[in-house]
RNA sequence: GCGGUUGUAGCUCAGUUGGUUAGAGUGCCGGCCUGUCACGCCGGAGGUCGCGGGUUCGAGCCCCGUCAACCGCGCCA
């Protein structure tokens, strides 16, 4: 017989009774009834019963273990009477008797129980991630992530592509993100950058004729977490083609996206690819306050400025005496009531607003009426007149927001949001993709005014170099973002794979050509050398999972995470480095007060 | 860098208006128990109330500062 085990606590059933088997697992729970002992095993795979009596040679060994032991046992396989049968575990029909047992690992006292599904403070969990990885609902996404991934590489071989490797260690390349500098000892005084992307090796892979590659690639930010986004290192799904067109990389890759989620989506409704709306940049800000919009939620805010232009609320109609200034409104169907609209316009004086003025409607007197000090400003006319354009009627509410619309957008975004989860207008049970498409290739900086990238410094302007001669901030990039239940699941573009609009393009956000020579010559001499168009994208694989496992922090499918300050509290990272490795580095520390 | 929330036993939490010796569950240790599957019963050990200062006759509770964790903003090709 194995050493270990000639079964795992999932296999035993029926069919086994009788036979001696050897099981290898961690004690689970332990029941102990002075003169019958139970101990439930557990392995990856599931759990079975043992017991011991005091007729077992191995009794007084079975009675010292304690929860979380590794242990191995062996013994018979026993029937279980009817009235004891175990409906709830596959193997509840037998357990096992105990004639021998050896403690494989001792446990101390666990500062972290495996047993029972409470939530613990993530400090502890991040410290013990060993034991909280043992755990029901983190074991489980683990291999749900490996499953998904397996998953993902079979349906992009299967539709031609090939998966290659590129370097980690690797030159900085200013795509936006702070880099991760590594230091070079043989260079001293250099350093190389960890990629954030590996979007110029896979730029370079498509020069060298592979014409279709992905990749299950890291990728290294030094940037501050959020609960959709890790610190350090993230995984994503890097895909490139070659003689493509925008539409040519969704018609690839949405099946794959798509098939993903209808096989590990638990039966939760997936929209079809050819369902998923392509919706530009400027009509998502504008319907959903943010470029990753939550499309379960119905809501979609219109701009009613005309309704306010010369009206009696003094505060709206002068701020549209200036350019650029809006009035936008969020209707809320069925929030109708005082109290509602109360606790969403604190809201909004939360996230940093004056506030949000807002109208509801009623039955009254004569029917329907509207309330609301708003109402009252603007008198019945214009209100009617919102009503109409908002569709709205007795029971529901509108919210309404002034002002430079950069200024107020976010929090209408996420009030948005709030008004669909309070109000139970958002379906939980499906997930809702939608491709945001026309992104702006500049933004100018609202307090230097200096014009920069957007995005993505590496996408082809639509137009192409022509379109670079006009207004710098009217110009579209040929990239996209794929929406998927308000997270930003997908992002790519077409590449700029002429020399001559990259110049151009860095021209204008105030990069010489001597500096996009050096920091991106290897990629730039390539398209001297008969550059095919290309373009792809990459997909968080974390998120992915993290949307899939129903989970609302990364670091729930994330198998040893970094905490919110980018620290590993398991293996105590970072560190100082000793006095003779910084020696061969030829570095030196300097406090910063 | 900024804002919010939280911090009490190994773990999860309660702790009233500032008032005697800070409690419960669970885990741990000891005892009892032959059919449990969150087994049950009895007993015991276990506390720098995050840390520092202040107000007060008296602080887990009030005030100031500080540290840490999480969430959000900034940031994030």
């Amino acid at each position: 017989m194995h050493a270990y085990r000639s079964h795992t606590c999932a296999d035993l059933n029926a069919s086994h009774v009788g036979q001696t088997v050897r099981l290898a697992g961690w004690v689970h729970r332990v029941r102990d009834h002075g003169g019958v002992l139970f101990i439930d095993l557990r392995d990856h795979y599931g759990m079975t019963q043992v017991l011991a009596d005091p007729d077992s040679p191995a009794f007084a060994d079975v009675e010292k273990v304690r929860s979380e032991w590794c242990i191995r046992i062996e013994g018979n396989v026993k029937a279980r009477a009817e009235d004891l049968v175990n409906q709830k575990i596959p193997t509840g029909e037998i357990e096992v008797f105990v004639r021998g047992l050896e403690v494989l690992g001792a446990a101390e006292e666990l500062p972290l129980p495996v047993f029972g599904d409470l939530d613990y403070p993530e400090e502890t969990r991040l410290k013990y991630r060993f034991l909280d990885l043992r755990r029901e609902g983190l074991h489980a996404n683990m291999k749900l992530r490996s499953d998904v991934v397996r998953s993902i590489r079979n349906r992009m071989w299967d539709i031609g592509f090939t998966e290659y490797q590129t370097p980690i260690i690797t030159a900085s390349s200013p795509e936006g993100a702070r880099d991760f500098l590594v230091p070079s000892r043989l260079h001293p005084g250099k350093f190389y950058a960890l990629p954030q992307a590996p979007q110029q090796f896979k730029q370079l892979i498509m020069v060298s004729g592979f014409d279709k590659y992905f990749q299950i690639a890291p990728c290294f930010r030094d940037e501050d977490p959020r609960a959709d986004r890790s610190p350090t290192d993230f995984y994503q799904l890097d895909v490139e083609m070659s003689f493509v067109e925008q539409q040519d990389v969704f018609d690839t890759i949405s099946p794959v996206i798509a098939g993903v989620f209808e096989e590990f989506g638990g039966g939760r409704k997936v929209d079809a690819p050819s369902e998923w709306p392509q919706i530009s940049y400027k009509d998502a800000a504008l319907k959903y306050g943010t470029d990753k919009p939550d499309l379960r939620n119905p809501i979609e805010m219109q701009v009613v400025s005309e309704h306010f232009k010369g009206s009696g609320f003094k505060i709206f109609a002068s701020l549209l005496e200036q350019d650029g200034n809006e009035i936008r409104a969020i209707p809320a169907p069925t929030g109708g009531s005082r109290k509602f609209c109360d606790r969403m316009n604190s809201f909004a004086q939360k996230e940093g607003l004056p506030g949000m003025g807002y109208i509801f409607w009623r039955d009254g007197a004569d029917g329907m009426e509207a309330a609301g000090p708003l109402a009252k400003n603007i008198g019945p006319e214009r209100t009617e007149a919102i009503r109409r354009q908002l569709g709205l009627g007795t029971g529901d509410a509108a919210f309404f927001l002034g002002g430079k619309p950069s200024t107020f957008e976010g929090v209408a975004g996420r009030a948005r949001v709030v008004i669909g989860d309070e109000l139970g207008l958002t379906d939980m049970d499906r997930f809702a993709f939608a491709w945001i498409v026309d992104f702006p290739m500049y933004e100018k900086d609202a307090e230097s005014g200096k014009v920069d990238f957007e995005h993505n410094p590496f996408s082809m302007p639509q137009g192409g170099l022509e379109a670079l001669d006009g207004d710098p901030l009217a110009v579209r990039g040929y990239q996209y973002d794929l929406a998927c239940n308000g997270y930003e699941l997908v992002s790519g573009a077409i590449r700029n794979h002429k020399p001559e609009i990259m110049f151009k393009a860095f021209e204008i956000a105030g990069y010489g050509p001597e500096e996009v020579e050096t920091r991106f010559g290897g990629m730039l001499n390539a398209f001297r050398y008969g550059a095919p168009p290309h373009g792809g994208c990459a997909a968080g694989i974390d998120r992915i999972v993290m949307l899939l496992a129903d989970e609302l922090n990364i670091r729930e499918v994330i198998m040893f995470p970094m905490n919110q300050r980018a620290e590993d509290l398991m293996m105590q990272a970072p560190s100082d480095p000793t006095n003779e490795q910084l020696r061969d580095l030829g570095l030196r520390v300097v406090p910063r007060d």
